[in-house]
RNA sequence: CGGGCAGUAGCGCAGGGGUAGCGCGCUUGGUUCGGGACCAAGAGGUCGUGGGUUCAAUUCCCACUUGCCCGACCA
């Protein structure tokens, strides 16, 4: 049989559509830019988001349900909101069979509608903070589109916060970016580097725009989660205030920040390789396989001896599937759960029951090895640890890799190549550099190279002493240049 | 939104103004079974949608739609 999966070095766009058709993830729908997450996709989000959940409940957010229709005017409230909003807008014009008096926006965030609520939910100072979470979908008319990474509906979550002062307001957007962080890393096995956006790059509406920007395996920056200090924006666009402390009259200070099911293509593009899908043990459906390999006449032993360690396996708490079927073979098996990224392979046949042993196959590095079946438990939970641990890893050895320090423009035009500028064989990654804070610095670099200011990583701020790489005058920040998602 | 390519069985493709083809997959039976097995018999199609030309359109023409690539735009 043909490949099924186009290897990365032929077509990297091809070999991550592939994955995801192949894998089940997802499918394409009759409507543009919409898709249909397949279970097996919406497992990964199912896993992630529940995961994200907790850690939100823990920082002390509550979860809630905003509608999903905007009427437009709500929109037009905050100036630069409805400047970056509107070219993606769907609006609702007509319903029940008649014109509505005002057109209904369908939401492509929801700060909005949730501040004009929040008017009424705010009256004191005792009445802040007001942290508050919402799962939900919205819908952006984007242009161009690809599974997961940039789709018109997508699910996501939206944290929106109330804050009686500013520094608290700030705090939060930080708490929540860390929040973020340590979710991708510990999580999702993705490394991230956390920092402040660019004036150019900030949300609209925000004052500071924060994010994690990870490297896919094409060296190129994907967002994978944002936080914003919104200042007091939305609060005197809605007329917020509340009575402070000292009886005075005061705007609240807002935050809002989200991650959305671009971190499923983010999880995707970074482990996975040609063989199909790759995933961390927390994120897969089922951790392991266990593939039973039979001839007929000892069909019914190897079944018995290999169901026996599918019980094992789940009384340990495993998530377990099993492959018994008799219409295909052995190799099939192993390249279609290869395919679908189960972590642990766990092969049963007669000359391991003879022996009373396991085969059992890591995922991530292809390595076998051989098991006493009374063993398996624990040795599953070493390897699950392993496969973890070495995901995360190698995907941080890889960042690093691809990172390079640039001192001036001559190396950012090396290290970007400027003649492949756009192809898929333009060299690159990551590039740290000093920065003056210029947009015009900043425009050139995009016009010339198509690369953008990810973020300014927080943990290198304290180095901000030369001039910047771009235009040589004196540097303000340390930033990330790359290509992007 | 502009340029290019594509849409024919579940998938990959061929064909061609006159009753629709191949490979894989699928179903049934049998033999196989430690890295994508084999034999036999079957099922499966309003040829993306709508209109036009024609005695006749899946084929020619127009519009629309969906996808991929490039560009512009962009949380």
């Amino acid at each position: 049989m043909a490949e099924k999966i186009t290897p990365r070095s032929v077509d990297y766009s091809q070999w991550y559509i592939d994955i995801i058709l192949n894998a089940k993830l997802a499918d394409y729908s009759p409507v543009k830019g919409c898709m249909v997450i397949r279970p097996r996709g919406f497992s990964i989000w199912e896993r992630l988001r529940d995961e994200l959940d907790r850690r939100f409940k823990e920082t002390g957010h509550e979860n809630c349900y905003f509608p999903l229709f905007i009427p437009e005017s709500y929109l037009k409230k905050e100036a630069e909101h409805v400047e970056g909003f509107s070219p993606e807008l769907a609006v609702v014009t007509h319903a029940g069979g008649e014109e509505l008096d005002e057109p209904l926006v369908v939401r492509p965030t929801s700060d909005t509608i949730i501040w004009s609520i929040y008017k009424n939910w705010i009256q004191s100072w005792r009445d802040l903070p007001l942290l508050y979470n919402q799962w939900a979908n919205v819908v952006r008319w984007e242009k161009r589109t690809r599974l997961f990474l940039r789709t018109t509906e997508f699910l996501w979550q939206e944290g929106h916060t109330a804050h009686e002062t500013k520094a608290q307001a700030v705090e939060e957007t930080e708490r929540m970016l860390e929040v973020y962080r340590k979710f991708a890393e510990e999580y999702l096995c993705i490394p991230v580097i956390a920092g402040k956006k660019s004036d150019a790059e900030k949300f609209a509406g925000a004052v500071d725009t924060y994010s994690i920007e990870a490297m896919m395996q094409d060296k190129k920056a994907l967002q994978a989660g944002t936080s914003h200090f919104l200042g007091q924006n939305f609060a005197k666009a809605f007329d917020v205030q509340f009575q402070s402390r000292d009886g005075g009259l005061e705007y609240v200070w807002a935050t809002s920040w989200g991650a959305s099911t671009r971190l499923v293509g983010a999880i995707i593009m970074t482990h996975s390789d040609d063989k199909g899908l790759v995933l961390p043990p927390t994120l897969a459906r089922e951790e392991m396989v266990v593939v039973p390999i039979f001839k007929t006449e000892n069909k019914a032993e190897v079944l018995t001896y290999a169901e026996g360690v599918v019980k094992a396996l789940k009384a340990d708490g495993r998530r377990v599937a099993f492959d018994g079927d008799d219409s295909t073979k052995p190799g099939w098996k192993f390249a279609e759960w290869e395919m679908r990224g189960v972590p642990i392979r766990v092969e049963a046949g007669p000359k391991d029951m003879a022996d009373g042993n396991v085969v059992m196959v890591r995922r991530d590095t292809g390595e076998k090895q051989v098991v006493k079946a009374a063993e398996a438990t624990a040795k599953a939970r070493e390897l699950l640890a392993a496969i973890q641990e070495n995901l995360r890893e190698k995907a941080r050895a890889f960042r690093i890799a691809n990172t390079k320090r640039v001192m001036d423009y001559n190396e950012i035009l090396v290290f970007f190549g400027k003649e492949t500028a756009g192809t898929g064989d333009a060299p690159g990654g990551f590039a740290d550099g000093l920065w003056c804070g210029g947009r015009d610095c900043e425009a050139k670099l995009k016009a010339d190279l198509k690369v953008t200011i990810r973020n300014m990583p927080a943990d290198l701020q304290h180095d901000t002493s030369g001039v910047c790489c771009l235009c040589g005058q004196p540097a303000k920040h340390r930033a990330i240049f790359a290509r992007s998602y």
